[in-house]
Formats: C-alpha cells, structure tokens, sequence
DNA sequence: GGTAATGTTAGACT
DNA sequence: TAGTCTAACATTAC
C-alpha cells in the first residue's frame, strides 16, 4: 500500500488529528522497527511534548515536535503494510508497533503488520533525506529535472522510476500505473525514451498521483480505468481490451499491456 | 500449504 | 567507480 499517495494521505490524516496536543504516554515501541534510536530515547523525545507539523518526502513522513528548541523529528515510514489510526481511548488496532497517547484522550496508532517499517528520531527532514541519498520527491520536480532523471537512467524506465535515490515516492503499483497510462512498456530502456514519452511521462506522473490522493489512496474508490484495479494477468486491459501480462522486473511483479504499452 | 504481497538494502555483479 | 540485480527480511492472506 504505501506508497506516495498513501503516505501523503496519512500525512493530510496526522495534520488534520493529531496536531498541537501535549503526548502523554507513548505505548508499544516495537523495538524491531526503530532506527538509529532506542525505545528509552524515542520516549523521552516524544513525551510531554506534542506534533507541530507533519511534512513528506517520497514515502517518509516527517513530525516535527514542539517545543522546538533542540527538539527531533519523527521519523515513520510504513514499509509495505503500515498506516496510521486515530481514535479516543485506548481500545488500540491490532498490529499496533507505535501508540502516542495524547492529554485529551486521544490516541495515534502507527500500525503495521509485517514489520518492514521504520521509526526513528532525526535531527531534520533535510539531514535525513541527504544522509539516505533520496532523491527529490516526486511531486517536487518541473519537466525539465524529471526529463533528466527519465532519461539518466541505465537500466528500464521502470528500474530507474522505482529507485528511491533518484526519484523519490514511486513505488511497484505506481509505476505501473503511471507507465500503462503514458503506454509505455516496462522494460523499455530510460536512454532511448522520446521527447514526447518522456513529456507523457511526466504528465501522467501528476495525474494518477492526483488521482490516487484525492481517493484516499483506495483502489475501490479509483476509477474503473485504472490498472491497479485488474493486477491479475489475464485480465482485460482498461484501455484498449486486450490481454494484461505478467512479468518480472527488479524482482516485481509488473503488470502491462503488451498491445497498447510500446 | 505454497506462493505472492505495495518496501529497503547489503552484497554480488556488470 | 557507479549503477543494477538478487536475496533476504517478517508476516499475513489467498
């Protein structure tokens, strides 16, 4: 599930919940998970301190605590299973790796079932993402920086859009998506893109993205048209009808449209 | 019960 | 040296 749309979905869901109230107790802190942080650490950081902002890079989500004096970030991300709930009580979701107690009664639940996230404390959002080398996120970007990343690449357009250091926030669905729309193939070679491939690249990059958030991230609420919807070989190909294959690339599942992916 | 699943990454490879 | 690929990670759902 998360990647950039999810996450800045979750990041508009804290900013809208769970902002400027004092964190009471912090429960769970499945020590598995941490980064670069130990469970005593990250709960005296967090603790009688609250969350002042909720900003996102790629598929990072970054809370910054207040009072700032001195004060870190914290850090989430969800790996391949992770979201967030807010809630009154203390009655917490299964798979709760991290719960922020707030003075008002209100909990934040960081769930995550296969425990292939991270949380951490970092000094800032911008140490962060220069000390992981990722790459501008991918909404950040004019035509021009992506045509160059598009193109940079040595490998397939997909390997080169997945890869977190060169451009942040896609991820295996995404792609897919993004490149089904432009009618790409997968495999094609970054170095051999057109002008015009690359440009419908881009275009489409910020449409399923626009798309996918304003859904809230949830397939069943996307439209039909969309690949994600019918990730099965064999199925229908929303565009043109004819078959969607199945392949491999860098270890994923890649679904496309052979008769309309070029 | 086997297989695949949206992510990252150390180490192997080109 | 730098970019890319493979396997591993942990756990659940089909």
């Amino acid at each position: 599930m998360p990647e950039l749309p999810d996450v800045e979905v979750f990041r508009r869901y804290l900013e809208s919940t769970a902002l400027h109230t004092p964190i009471t107790k912090v429960d769970y802190v499945s020590r598995r998970l941490l980064e670069g942080v130990s469970r005593s650490d990250l709960i005296s950081g967090l603790k009688e301190r609250s969350l002042q902002s909720a900003e996102r890079h790629g598929k990072y989500l970054f809370a910054a605590l207040e009072p700032g004096a001195g004060a870190p970030e914290l850090l989430l991300h969800f790996g391949m299973t992770g979201s967030l709930s807010y809630y009154k009580g203390t009655d917490d979701p299964k798979y709760a790796q991290l719960v922020l107690r707030f003075s008002d009664g209100y909990s934040l639940s960081y769930i995550n079932k296969r425990m292939l996230g991270r949380i951490g404390l970092v000094e800032s959002r911008t140490a962060y993402v220069r000390e992981k080398e990722l790459g501008p996120d991918a909404l950040s970007l004019d035509g021009k920086q992506f045509d160059r990343i598009a193109r940079g690449g040595r490998g397939s357009i997909k390997t080169t859009l997945m890869n977190q250091k060169r451009i942040a926030g896609l991820g295996n669905v995404y792609v897919d998506e993004i490149l089904h729309a432009a009618g790409i193939a997968p495999k094609r070679c970054c170095g051999e893109l057109s002008d015009d491939e690359v440009t419908r690249l881009y275009s489409e990059m910020h449409r399923i993205i626009d798309i996918a958030v304003e859904a809230r991230a949830r397939p069943e609420e996307m439209p039909k048209e969309l690949l994600l919807r019918r990730r099965k070989a064999g199925r229908d190909c929303p565009r043109c009808g004819g078959s969607v294959k199945k392949t491999t690339i860098r270890g994923r599942s890649t679904y496309y449209c052979p008769a309309c992916q070029t």
